[in-house]
DNA sequence: ATTATCTATAGATCTATAGATAATGC
DNA sequence: ATTATCTATAGATCTATAGATAATGC
């Protein structure tokens, strides 16, 4: 049992990199504090002293998952001469489709955000934002008129696919989404 | 207080109505029965003689819910010479973003159905294969080759449209982010 | 002395069930 | 007699709080 300053701010940590996680799997109201903070290696009875209520939890563990997507984002795009098309590959990969839990909180979260408070909406807002800007970097080469809208409406389709591809129980069509996304996708912006 | 087998089938259509219009505002999770009964004007006790469990009428609900989107779609795509035009101007309208509890549940219902069970979730993809071939049809100018596909793709462009639109706070994002949207696929289906 | 975490619990809500009541329908 | 709905409640779980314990840090 650790009880230094050191030790509080790790175990702040662990408990909003756990929500963030969950949430994500599960759904924000899917997940109980109890179950939360046992998977924190805590007891629920210390939640308190770190968040001043459940909402605020939320509004850190989003933040949390949504920074995740970003930094992935960021590496795929970060690279010298870097193109779309890598981008495009991994968002609408079968691997992203499945790992819930450390995906783009862009798509996975959606719906959980567009019922929370301010504060988590600001930050989900702030990462849509960086991910269009983002994208027109990467498609530098279209017309200048027409980038910005390009790049709002490549990000729309990433998320409508991925978002659907998990929601359908038929393997066959929920491939044929991510790889129709994709093909159109680089089609459009090549 | 009616007792008759047709004031059954009334009150079990009611309260699959009223769950499948309040799944899609609060999420599937967001909803206890006692609310769900009241609001269906029963009270709580009764609800086990309409449904096995709660999961059963989740799932009675996203198929009413499907259902309504469905039946707007048709409307909106049924006239003859009819263009893909108008259902993307619908679909990603202010009017759609902003009425949740009437909403396409494809895109609203996404997150909870990718969690709930097999029934629940073949009718989500029974409805997202149809909205595909009825975009299919309404592009029928595309080449051949070119046409499912890109039925596929508008389909995840609407789906990721509303649902951003719908998280974010920043109003002048989220019109940027449907119009920007309902620009490109014009465009591309043109 | 302060504080991070613990145990324990309050009070509300959740799904689900049991048995009573009051209507329908033979 | 059957049954649709009612009242009442069980048992689990939820968020949140109170006070004890055991560590840190002056």
């Amino acid at each position: 049992m650790g009880h230094s300053k050191a030790d509080k701010a790790a175990s702040h940590k662990r408990i909003v990199k756990v929500a963030a996680d969950l949430f994500r799997e599960r759904g924000v109201e899917g997940v109980g504090l109890a179950d939360l903070m046992k998977r924190a290696e805590l007891t629920h009875g210390g939640f308190y002293r770190h968040f001043n209520s459940r909402d605020e939890l939320v509004a850190e563990a989003v933040e949390v998952a949504l920074a995740d997507g970003s930094a992935i984002a960021n590496a795929i795009a970060g690279q010298p001469k870097s193109t779309i098309g890598p981008l495009i590959d991994a968002y609408l990969s079968v691997a992203h489709r499945d790992r819930v839990a450390a995906s783009c909180a862009v798509t996975t979260l959606a719906g959980d955000v567009a019922r929370a408070n301010a504060r988590t909406r600001s930050a989900y807002t702030a990462q849509v934002e960086q991910y269009v800007v983002l994208i027109d970097k990467l498609v530098a080469h279209l017309p200048h008129r027409k980038r910005r809208a390009a790049a709002v409406s490549a990000l729309a389709t990433l998320v409508g696919a991925v978002s659907m591809a998990r929601a359908v129980n038929d393997p066959a069509l929920s491939r044929e989404i991510l790889k129709a996304a994709a093909d159109t996708l680089k089609q459009q912006l090549a």
